[in-house]
DNA sequence: ATGAACAATGACAGCGCTATCACTGTCAAG
DNA sequence: CTTGACAGTGATAGCGCTGTCATTGTTCAT
């Protein structure tokens, strides 16, 4: 296919020799140019524009015994969760020498365990990883390794070392107050997946309930479906079929909540008034739609940037004085919860 | 923090040591198992399995010159149109012997031309880019390139090397004249962002709109604000107000289509009755919506899956026989475009 | 004047692996 | 019984960089 075989190399001693120093130089010149006098300096910075000089990431990763990667671990890519996150992530990392190497562990933990292994033997700067539901030796691996490790998603009592993100256990008794607030009583839950996020919301939920004496648990339905708007549709319609008397639901995510919605619009169930409804995640499409739906908003792009902040701060040896960082989570009542007050302007 | 700095690494040659054999043997067991007899192998597999040995992938890649890297250069992780991509390509990767590593363009040119400098310095195994408006340098690195490139989301007479996509243009054009056919003559376009694909696609519909007599620039409104519900939302407002005469809108993708139908809802419009709405790209969530909405089905998961597959067998030597796969894209005909026949069962 | 302290630069080894070539033994063909 | 082919294994030399220590000059307090 004529594809070009020859591609010169530029290497650190071909700088070397254009400005008429050691490598060693170049290579101080590059990483800590302070130690560099200043005329020598502009000779090789000149030398590396004119030759196009790239650095060899291994070669150093070798040489040097560490890399700039930042290893971030996710259970996938096509939420739009993670999406949010991960948005925030590179954000906060461009324009520094970090580099992001992003992999996806499907929601398995012996995944997970394996690519932490493969992780650390890259000597990493820095690892992120979602959540607290490591196996053991996923943890013992982590405790281990010689750099800073975040978790992020969740909060707990025992960081492997540090942690940013909030409890879902409280997000979701949040919503189920506020249902029950709002005047809802026969509050039913929807819940797809079911990873250990999913139920710890779901356990919220249902233990406020309890609490005030609601708890029905045939207002309860889940899945091991991947969530999606067409399931949340199809769960709601279930759920008005067998219960004709529900009232409100409250649904794991948004994308529940808005096939939610879209299923009443269809069978014209009226919402709020005859149905409140309450996502989580506050994803931007739920500010957006008619009625605009009620969420918990879990600011994931806060979470982001703190846990990449404080990551890099760490790996600089910037220990932080918290090694937990409970960015907590607030219900945002929209029209979708409303009931009443029909024309109250949504926010 | 007291983050053990003690972690002994294994490596080859302790490895070779344990099962008694070079090191170089080792490294073949592990590589091409076929070269090494029998009882060695197992002895060495035996080793490595003891000892927990990892290979280092930076002193692989600085040995060999060559990684098992496959760079992908896309401009936005939050995108849904990029995270449905991404998810294909990761599904297709695993369990090959390939690692994939992620990049951001940020629709930026000059960002990606300088992306494709550091990656190319890795040494990838090959490279995956998005569209086709690539610096004219970056064009001749990625053509000089002793990889395989491919080049996906849209296709061109002219690849680079190889290209999977589809036609913005011809999509977009087939959109129009679905909701020329259905009887709408008042045909709007809602467009954000304005990317070079973007672009495209207003062409198309322009140009179909115009042939059939039926351009009208005062429908057209563009920002170059990123897309979202609640933008799309806004412009269809906007428009409206504007020319209440209005009685079909082509957005730009599914998300402006979304944000259109619930101002529609809110403004008590009649969709599909007294306005059509076509989007473009046909997420999950637009076959769920009341009504469900017509779109431009553009097959990201086939794609990101064929260009897997052939950047895959391209760096194994096994060129494919077409260079460009055109995926082409279909209008899914939904509720959101059915005038007077309301009643049609969507899909 | 003297040496201590320090800034600026370089020589050299080696990170963990693989490419290359050399070596040994086995076996079939002549 | 030789020869050549070949399968199986090893010795060696780097890949491109950085850590470490050595060397040179300069400044400053004594």
């Amino acid at each position: 296919m004529g594809r070009s075989r020859t591609r010169a190399r530029v290497t650190l001693s071909d700088v070397a020799a254009e400005s008429g120093v050691s490598t060693i130089t170049v290579s101080r010149a590059l990483r800590e140019p302070h130690r560099v006098s200043a005329p020598l300096r502009e000779r090789i910075d000149a030398a590396v524009e004119a030759l196009g000089y790239v650095p060899n990431l291994a070669a150093q990763a070798l040489a040097s015994q560490h890399t700039n990667v930042i290893g971030v671990l996710i259970p996938s890519v096509t939420n739009n969760v993670f999406s949010d996150l991960l948005s925030a992530i590179y954000d906060t990392v461009s324009h520094t020498r970090f580099q992001i190497q992003l992999a996806n562990t499907q929601y398995s933990v012996s995944e997970e365990e394996k690519l932490v292994r493969i992780f650390l033997n890259q000597r990493p700067a820095g690892l992120v990883v979602t959540g607290i539901d490591q196996s053991a030796a996923c943890r013992q691996l982590l405790s281990e390794a010689n750099c800073p490790v975040i978790q992020i998603m969740e909060t707990a009592p025992d960081p492997i070392d540090m942690m940013v993100g909030f409890s879902h256990y409280d997000g979701a008794a949040r919503a189920a107050r506020h249902l029950i607030e709002k005047g809802y009583r026969r509050i039913g839950f929807i819940g797809a997946r079911m990873d250990p996020r999913t139920q710890r919301r779901m356990e919220g939920c249902l233990s406020v309930l309890d609490a005030f004496g609601m708890l029905d648990r045939d207002l309860v339905s889940t899945t091991e479906e991947i969530s999606s708007v067409n399931l949340g549709a199809a769960m709601l319609g279930a759920l008005v079929d067998r219960r004709p008397d529900l009232d409100a639901v409250f649904t794991n995510n948004d994308d529940l909540a808005l096939g939610a919605l879209f299923e009443c619009q269809r069978r014209a169930i009226a919402v709020p008034d005859a149905l409140g409804i309450c996502g989580f995640n506050d994803l931007e499409m739920v500010r957006a739609s008619a009625p605009s739906l009620t969420s918990v908003d879990t600011r994931r792009g806060e979470m982001g940037q703190r846990a990449m902040t404080m990551l890099m701060d760490a790996i600089e040896g910037k220990r932080p004085q918290k090694r937990v960082v409970d960015l907590s989570s607030t219900v945002i009542a929209r029209q979708s919860t409303a009931r009443g007050t029909r024309d109250d302007p949504a926010r």
